[in-house]
DNA sequence: AAGAAAAGTTCCATTATTTGAAACTTGGTT
DNA sequence: AACCAAGTTTCAAATAATGGAACTTTTCTT
């Protein structure tokens, strides 16, 4: 609750952003000013600023604000060069045709569940509409595969903020059996997700990890109670952990493939 | 040139965040250190507030940082409330099997166009590896479809900031021979990239505009001279300016379906 | 392995920016 | 014409950013 404490000036710009965001449409000033935590004139200039530099969209027929699509741009960014994505997509694409379900690609932002990548075999596609979504981590597979090869203090803070809302019947509705199940997972290498988040929807997640254990993200295949059992998405353990390890050594391999190429981009500028 | 100009705090470390991004590959503090304009302990705390932001990602086996997946979150929420391209994805779809050429979808970004969606009907997909790229808007179809419908002061500014390089022997090299196309597109309604940015990649392009001639966005067929010509590009008009027409009058009634079902939302946070 | 250089990190008095209560303007309503 | 709500501007006080320099750690070099 007090981790996120604002980082001076830009925290508090970053907290408007945020703020703006979560309403998920189209807001006027005084919106975000009613749930805002700094005086009018705080909020004013704040917005004034982020529409000025391109983070916030101004729509002057509506008067309203949106995340702008400099965000769109950095993003497109932070996607290739931050995110697993680009280099797992073709292994999650063949993994999702082996298995036949639906195979999400995960990593850890804040102390939630990002998804970066979604193949559904059975569905043509969906862009951005998928990648770019939260969820929580404590009730879903990805989330709770991730956690559990966490560092102490990094897990700590990611329980912290977890909110334990109970979504189904399974749902871990505490920190202590949350602790307590990621340690069987630590130990099997894998985990489920027992219909605790929606009802009839169970998953099978693995970690996508460094040679030294460190977290990079998530790998899940899901299915529902309806198309068959925990049993059988255990089978599948073989297929996405090789998956999950051929993803985890590109990555590791993949980002310098040759420092030198990259001196010129300098006079690329212009 | 000045018009960007640092809007205090915020700016500067958004324009810090850029810098990561402009480099296109994970950096080290000294990278970003050699390009900043500001002293090394600014530079360095910058880095560290948007680190623990979320902005940037730091790797620490590499020791380098990249942007945060922060953004792809906030970019999901952008692309989907204040980039057309939710609305817009059907009709330009349907426009891509019409006409069997490459459909795309854009944006102005400060002075740059930014895609946000793209079809190719050739090939099956890619994600967010297309939306979110940019590109010059003087040499490109719809950077001058844009500009020709902003109004005066916008345009002037737009125009400032082209770096008008010389891609092609077609490529309109100064802002002269622009504001000369422009007219020309404005009456005509639609305009042509005769390859000016890239040799035998011939495109034509309409404004997306709302009902008050603001300008949204805009929409190009792309093909090459090997396949085409721009005669029988300029046939598909219609086709194109329907799709135009249908995808501004849904954005513009689309924002606000029902305002009082917004309310409930405070609600459902906790 | 020692020493030097480079890279990264912290300190803190100075300086510039942010802050926010209040006043003001604008546009719409009775 | 008075009222109200939303949005915008002002300015002295409070706070946070600045950046030169010192310090620590890492990475070369010999």
């Amino acid at each position: 609750m007090d981790k996120g404490k604002s980082d001076g000036t830009v925290g508090k710009a970053l907290e408007i952003l945020d703020l703006v965001a979560s309403f998920e449409r189209p807001v006027r000033f005084s919106d975000v000013l009613e749930r805002a935590d700094f005086p009018k004139a705080t909020v004013y200039r704040f917005i004034q600023t982020l529409t000025s530099q391109g983070m916030l969209n101004y729509d002057p027929d509506r008067q309203t604000y949106a995340l702008g699509i400099r965000l769109v741009r950095l993003a497109h960014s932070a996607w290739q060069h931050s995110s697993l994505a680009p280099v797992a997509h073709p292994h999650i694409e063949k993994l999702a045709q082996e298995v036949g379900e639906t195979v999400h690609l995960a990593q850890l932002d804040h102390a939630q569940v990002l998804y970066v990548d979604k193949i559904d075999p059975s569905k043509p596609i969906e862009m951005f509409s998928q990648a770019g979504k939260v969820g929580p981590a404590y009730c879903t597979g990805v989330g709770k595969a991730m956690m559990a090869y966490l560092d102490k203090p990094h897990l700590d803070e990611v329980i912290e903020q977890q909110s334990f809302h109970v979504f189904t019947e399974h749902t871990l509705a505490n920190a202590q059996s949350l602790r307590a199940e990621l340690i069987d997972i630590r130990s099997n290498g894998y985990g489920f997700d027992r219909e605790e988040h929606e009802p009839s929807i169970i998953c099978i997640a693995l970690p996508i990890l460094t040679a030294q254990c460190r977290v990079l993200g998530a790998l899940s295949v899901t299915s529902s109670t309806a198309r068959t059992n925990l049993a059988a998405l255990e089978a599948l353990v073989p297929r996405i952990q090789s998956a999950a390890t051929a993803i985890a050594s590109e990555a590791e391999s993949w980002r310098f493939p040759d420092q030198s190429r990259f001196q010129s981009i300098e006079t690329a500028k212009g």
